[in-house]
DNA sequence: CGTCTGACGCCCA
DNA sequence: CTGGGCGCCAGAC
């Protein structure tokens, strides 16, 4: 969008709650899509910000391995484990199993144009 | 303006 | 194979 910079976090946010149900990404997922590649940090330090925002499900959102990285900011109990449960996907020891096979690569299922 | 942090990722020992 | 450290980028103080 021509907007003038609606910031990083944004982009982030829209990305994230592109995510669709049933699906997880990662933080480098998310940062390479946006073209920083290696500023993961920052999808994750947004994330942080997301519970400002309605409608992010930053429990899909985990690092590039498939573990539950940020749950301890989802209230402290494994709040995010039964979200992810909840949508069908399994969660054993804080780590998604076959996170590949739920996997959604912005860069590729959200083909641009 | 300078400094530190941060829900990551990859390289190196 | 496992552990530790550095790098990146943007925001908050």
């Amino acid at each position: 969008m021509p907007d003038d910079g609606p910031g990083f976090f944004e982009r982030v946010y829209e990305l994230t709650k592109l995510i669709p149900y049933g699906r997880v990404t990662s933080y480098g997922a998310i940062a390479r899509y946006l073209g920083s590649g290696r500023s993961a940090r920052m999808v994750g330090y947004a994330m942080n910000n997301s519970h400002l925002y309605p409608g992010i499900p930053a429990h899909r959102v985990v690092n590039r391995k498939g573990m539950l990285s940020g749950k301890q900011h989802f209230g402290g109990r494994d709040i995010m484990a039964q979200l992810l449960t909840n949508e069908g996907i399994i969660v054993e020891n804080d780590c998604i199993v076959d996170f590949d096979k739920y996997f959604w690569d912005p860069g590729r299922e959200l083909k641009p144009e």
